[in-house]
DNA sequence: ATCCCGGCTA
DNA sequence: TAGCCCGGAT
């Protein structure tokens, strides 16, 4: 066993779960962003390469670079095939482009080598090159329709605040974290769920200037409550990057 | 200056 | 476990 944790991994009762959630998805029901990945007929091919492409970039940029991606990488196996200069034209307005040029065809070429199909194992999955915990999950749970949390920074920070708990360093090592994830996201489509914490953290539950005066979840989180109903929470922010 | 729906390497 | 990758937005 490591060193003793923080901080107590504090219970959490299955009753508070269930209001942040139905208050959560309430909230999603009217303020979901609209993503290509997300219709209807989005492709498993879309689903993947977005969640690998949107690693450390705005989910916009994804939305905003993506139509000409697809449009000369229309698959897998045109990925596969890519030249790696070319490819990293398409990528280059998102950033990370060398890296990820390369990652994408290394993936597409694993993926190709399996007959194009997924594993749902996790450490099948996280044997792939550029699929790491985060990937894996996205696989499992868009290609798969597996229920688990998709449990990336911002889920992270929407449930520390929330329940009011740290996490250890690395979230993909809270214990903590993960089972409170894996609950909040039980007896739901974990589509919805994990959409909806990831647009909640996009557009309320912010890392900097978090808009706590108007969030439909203040009354029960314990972050909203400690700063006086999110009041201060431009204060807060400010008061941290000093003026120099 | 910091963050963005992380993964990889040392 | 930290530092890097990288352009763009705030």
């Amino acid at each position: 066993m490591g060193p003793l944790p923080k901080q107590p991994a504090r219970r959490v009762h299955a009753a508070s779960i269930a209001a942040f959630r139905r208050r959560l998805l309430h909230w999603f029901s009217s303020s979901a962003r609209e993503f290509p990945w997300r219709a209807k007929d989005a492709t498993p091919y879309l689903q993947v390469l977005t969640e690998v492409l949107v690693q450390q970039t705005r989910a916009e940029s994804v939305a905003a670079a993506l139509p000409a991606i697809v449009r000369k990488y229309p698959g897998w196996r045109s990925l596969a095939k890519a030249k790696v200069s070319e490819l990293e034209r398409v990528l280059k307005p998102l950033g990370l482009w060398r890296r990820r040029a390369r990652a994408l065809k290394n993936l597409a070429s694993a993926l190709h080598a399996r007959c194009l199909k997924w594993p749902v194992e996790r450490d099948e999955l996280e044997s792939l090159p550029a699929v790491g915990q985060y990937v894996a999950s996205a696989v499992r749970i868009f290609v798969h329709g597996q229920r688990e949390p998709l449990v990336d920074v911002n889920m992270a920070r929407v449930l520390e605040r929330y329940f009011g708990s740290r996490t250890l360093a690395d979230i993909r090592h809270d214990p903590w974290l993960q089972e409170l994830a894996r609950q909040v996201v039980s007896e739901e489509d974990p589509r919805l769920v994990n959409w909806a914490v990831l647009d909640f953290g996009a557009l309320v539950c912010t890392a900097r200037n978090p808009r706590c005066p108007t969030c439909p979840l203040r009354k029960s989180c314990l972050y909203s409550l400690r700063t006086g109903s999110g009041k201060m929470s431009l204060r807060v922010v400010d008061a941290k990057q000093r003026p120099r």
